[in-house]
RNA sequence: GUGAGAGUAGCUCAACAGGUUAGAGCGUCGGGUUGUGGCCCCGGAGGCUGUGGGUUCAAGUCCCAUCUCUCACCCCA
């Protein structure tokens, strides 16, 4: 088929397979933060553009290159957000939640959208599960964040070659001198590094330490590193983080050049990498954001957050997964009809189940006796209920129990009560 | 945004060095005696070979462009 438009590139549709992949991701997430205490919020996909300038950071290449930007109808800059974090804290500000209560746990699911080239893990329209504790600096909530991120991951069945990195990036008090002194260190040092990094001195110069090329892992050995600058109070912070998730039995490693791609990030921060993923290997990553929400116009008020990228996710999903929402999936119940009585009194039967949560399917069609047994089969019901010409005749149904091809006929007004009865003990 | 590879039925793939109506498996639909599924047998439907140009007597096959996907860079979830 030929089809005029197809969805735009980076854009997926999600169907089938996935769906349940999904699902089981959502489910998990849903339960945990049930289990943790956290609330539930839903903010706008679109906010204004001047919102993520301000949250995320001008220079950073999320707003400066990958942001969907449009000006509406009234000349107004809005963005597709390209991250949540920036969205909850506007609500939290705009709704004056911190006067409600000192500490707050919102979690949101949902599509976030970034103008990159798309490849495997990496798509322009991606989706994240996305946890927020905002009103304590204690690093208590910096490890739950964590454990939360763990614990839904492990929940989806997710935790095979999963690897926690973390590290801390100090805090206004600690951070600039290191930022100082490393600038120097790369200036000085500029004849070693390759063009990209030179590019990233003034720009982002914590990224040089990401860097794959030999001759800069090389020049960098020297380098200043941030833990050799971190203030007291950080590297007690940092420890307490580290000892809490000890407590807990989450293995972690410290990255002494973990960094984050957005602004607001300070002391805490954290990845958890996937050694199946390929090169798009970050399944969750967050960190500690104490300063955004003054940036934004509100109180000082400390905050840590978590996403989840439920692609990437996803793409560590075995099987089994799908073959248990497949079983569980089955309809109960498959009717099958030859004639207009037939389908009426299949209506009303499929009325009455379908009210006591027993899945029901019948074919639309008029279609053989063979073509609706294989039907029934292949969408895996439990029970085939026929009611032909005979049946109606009798006021009965033919129950035949897919599974064990024991068949019964039964009264009209017993069936309800039979099937019920069945489907009880054969959902186990 | 940069570099490389790929694009043939719903899916997985064929088609010698360009040569007649582009094939197979799986799936799908129907049939194998009156109303009984999974196995087996038979049959049908389904492709303007991603799209648009070009070279040639002749293009799925060669060239160019474009789109999409994949891998890496970059960036990040």
């Amino acid at each position: 088929m030929d089809l005029k438009v197809n969805s735009v590139r980076g854009f997926k549709d999600v169907f089938g397979k996935d769906v349940i992949k999904f699902q089981a991701i959502e489910d998990a997430a849903r339960m945990c933060f049930e289990m943790f205490g956290f609330k539930e919020i839903r903010t706008p996909i679109v906010e204004k553009t001047s919102l993520f300038q301000r949250g995320i950071g001008e220079g950073t290449d999320i707003v400066e290159k990958e942001m969907y930007t449009f000006i509406d109808r009234n000349g107004d800059s809005i963005s597709l957000r390209p991250e949540a974090t920036a969205g909850v804290i506007r609500a939290f500000l705009e709704h004056k939640l911190y006067n409600a209560s000192s500490l707050h746990k919102f979690y949101t699911i949902g599509p976030m959208f970034r103008h990159e080239r798309p490849q495997r893990g990496r798509l322009r329209q991606f989706h994240q599960i996305n946890a927020e504790v905002i009103g304590s600096d204690a690093p208590l909530a910096d490890s739950e964040i964590i454990w939360l991120a763990w614990a839904i991951l492990k929940e989806a069945g997710l935790f095979e070659g999963l690897r926690l990195e973390i590290n801390s990036l100090g805090c206004p008090r600690c951070r600039p001198q290191h930022r100082h002194d490393l600038m120097d260190f790369l200036n000085n040092n500029k004849a070693e590094l390759c063009e990209d990094c030179r590019r990233r001195i003034d720009k982002n110069p914590l990224r040089v330490f990401d860097c794959k090329n030999e001759a800069c892992k090389k020049a960098l050995m020297l380098a200043p590193l941030i833990r050799h600058y971190w203030c007291p109070e950080c590297a007690q912070h940092l420890g307490d983080v580290l000892d809490y998730l000890e407590t807990i039995n989450i293995p972690f490693v410290i990255n002494p050049y973990l960094v984050r791609g957005l602004d607001y990030y300070n002391r805490t921060t954290f990845e958890i990498k996937a050694s199946r993923l390929g090169a798009q290997d970050t399944v969750a990553a967050g960190g500690r954001y104490d300063r955004l929400i003054e940036w934004l116009g509100g109180p000082d008020c400390p905050a840590v957050g978590m996403a989840i990228g439920m692609e990437r996710a996803i793409l560590m999903m075995d099987m089994d997964i799908l073959e248990k929402a497949a079983y569980d999936n089955r309809p109960d119940c498959f009717f099958i009809t030859f004639n207009s009585e037939g389908r009426g009194h299949a209506l009303r039967f499929m009325n009455k189940l379908r009210d006591k949560f027993i899945a029901c399917e019948m074919s639309y069609d008029k279609k053989s006796m063979k073509a609706q047994m294989r039907y029934a089969d292949r969408v895996g019901a439990r029970l085939a209920i026929i009611i032909g010409e005979d049946e109606v005749d009798n006021e009965e149904a033919t129950v035949k129990d897919m599974e064990t091809h024991a068949q019964h006929r039964v009264q009209f007004d017993r069936l309800v009560e039979w099937v019920g009865k069945l489907v009880d003990e054969k959902r186990g």
